[in-house]
RNA sequence: GGUCCGUUGGUCAAGCGGUUAAGACAUCGCCCUUUCACGGCGGUAUCACGGGUUCGAUUCCCGUACGGACUACCA
């Protein structure tokens, strides 16, 4: 039985990384009908953010990531919030101290910096030097009684190597020489991420680690952890980073902008769209299809996918991609959408979308193919509204010539006549040039002026629908 | 600096010793459309470099270059 976990600290709002590293983990977990957990993890009291943990489950929510333990809907390995299980964690660390794998350090962090500088002034890579591990637990026990505050950390061993397979990297290997003495528990007596994440994936039965690859060099690191407390390391699998899209190869962050799911929403993509798109961010279906729901990605997504090397994400894609599925989508669903960019533009009110949603569903359904964004499709549509028309400073000459006033005119008997049904529409334009022997562009320009003020637009037949007799005439007749 | 990882067109990428090196975005051209799009068809363009191994390397090995990650009492 497969589980992974999404372990998103509340320091801020979802992005794309966070959701590309949540949507990784919800497949891998579904596609072989696993268990998704939600962990968060607050042991940085620093870094809290007022509502982070909300924003996080309306945005997975809002996603569809449904997650089926977590703090809110609770499971058989609770507490799910790491703040909320310190003594776990302490009950792990003293396994560790009266093993002899980890000891308290009083180093103050005055002492650590100092080091760290003489470190560096020599150009040598910073560690612990390892003074407190000489400091016995009795000794240990009246410094803590006296007051001081220690940290405790782990006891790395100095010789030999360690390795580990990773799912898309392969097998990893690095020298025990290089990991640092790290910090198990801090001084508030909050363990860090390192020990918190080994304590918790046991715990929790996490069979599948998923996470970003700036971990790699540490995972040696948890896998002595895993050692020491003669615990399984679970299969760790590091996702390859997306890189900013100035070619600069380094990794988007949170502060490049626009990245936020808030964002993307705002700016009128779609959820199916922002999600699909970054599904292809680093892992490859195989074949020649491309656009996947969320229930299909489920159904396709494999680890062997998943690259080695970084993505750049690609605006252009994710246009073209939410131009798709603004298409693609019921029409029902894409003009509800839209409804707030109406608002927004003043060009309706909440109310009256409701009160004519059938008609607000024709003008949706003409101008959807020329949008990349729902936000835009209030600038294409705002050309059926209102009864007067602005003409476009280009469109004017189109109504200079003669004919163009005398096609308009018999465009407007013929609309004054008739009822504005699909086959009027189909044969009004044959007539008139019967009548008047004009044709082409001559004919259908200047009509299309005078009803939006524009050279380019819907359709002839969608306008004629969607504006009615009354706003015709009320248009051309002037 | 050290450790580790990566490198197929402008971008995402398939490939897993023998291929005309898929496909998608972007771009260009044509068709459709009496508009703009959508859609359809087609074009341009890729194996970082140098050594090996092999009958044969994009594919395997070793270097080099370039890029990145890590190097906290942050996650």
């Amino acid at each position: 039985m497969v589980r992974t976990r999404f372990a998103p600290s509340p320091t801020g709002y979802m992005h794309l990384g966070n959701i590309r590293s949540a949507l990784y983990t919800y497949l891998i977990a579904k596609k072989d009908n696993g268990t998704f957990v939600l962990r968060i993890e607050d042991t940085d009291r620093n870094r809290y953010v007022e509502g982070a943990i909300d924003k996080i489950y309306s945005d997975l929510a809002y996603l569809g990531f449904n997650w089926d333990e977590g703090p809110d809907i609770g499971g058989d390995f609770g507490p799910y919030i790491q703040s909320e299980r310190r003594e776990i964690y302490h009950k792990y660390v003293n396994r560790l101290l009266e093993s002899g794998h980890a000891y308290y350090c009083f180093c103050s962090e005055e002492r650590l910096e100092n080091l760290r500088e003489e470190y560096t002034k020599k150009g040598l890579n910073f560690m612990y030097d390892g003074l407190c591990k000489g400091v016995s637990m009795e000794e240990a026990k009246k410094r803590m009684e006296a007051g001081e505050k220690p940290v405790i950390r782990f006891k790395m061993p100095k010789v030999g190597t360690t390795s580990y397979h990773d799912e898309i990297f392969g097998e990893l290997t690095f020298a025990n020489s290089e990991l640092d003495d790290i910090v198990l528990i801090k001084s508030d007596g909050y363990p860090t991420y390192n020990f918190a994440n080994v304590v918790d994936d046991t715990e929790m039965k996490i069979t599948h680690v998923v996470r970003g690859n700036e971990y790699i060099s540490s995972t040696p690191k948890y896998k002595l952890i895993y050692d020491a407390l003669g615990l399984p390391m679970p299969t760790v699998v590091h996702l390859p980073m997306v890189n900013k899209p100035d070619g600069s190869g380094k990794k988007l962050g949170k502060r490049d902008g626009d990245v936020t799911l808030d964002q993307y929403i705002e700016k009128g993509y779609l959820k199916e769209a922002v999600i699909n798109f970054i599904s292809l961010l680093g892992w490859s279906p195989g074949g020649e299809e491309e656009i996947f729901t969320l229930e299909e990605l489920v159904s396709r997504f494999h680890i062997k996918g998943i690259s080695k090397s970084p993505a750049v994400y690609d605006q252009n894609k994710l246009n073209w991609m939410n131009g798709i599925y603004i298409r693609k989508e019921p029409i029902e669903e894409i003009t509800t959408l839209s409804v707030p960019y109406f608002v927004k533009e003043g060009l309706l009110t909440e109310k009256e979308a409701e009160e004519r949603m059938e008609w607000l569903k024709m003008v949706v359904e003409a101008v959807r193919k020329n949008v990349i964004t729902l936000s835009e499709i209030p600038e294409h549509a705002k050309i059926f509204f209102g009864d007067s028309v602005v003409i476009e400073e280009e469109a004017k000459e189109v109504l200079e010539p003669e004919s163009a006033k005398t096609v308009i005119k018999a465009f407007c008997d013929k609309v004054k006549t008739n009822e504005i049904t699909e086959e009027f529409g189909k044969t009004v334009f044959k007539e008139i040039q019967t009548e008047t022997g004009i044709k082409g562009k001559e004919l259908y320009m200047p009509i299309r002026v005078a009803l939006t003020g524009q050279c380019h637009g819907p359709e002839m037949l969608e306008i004629l629908m969607i504006l009615g007799k009354e706003n015709m005439l009320k248009r051309a007749e002037r």
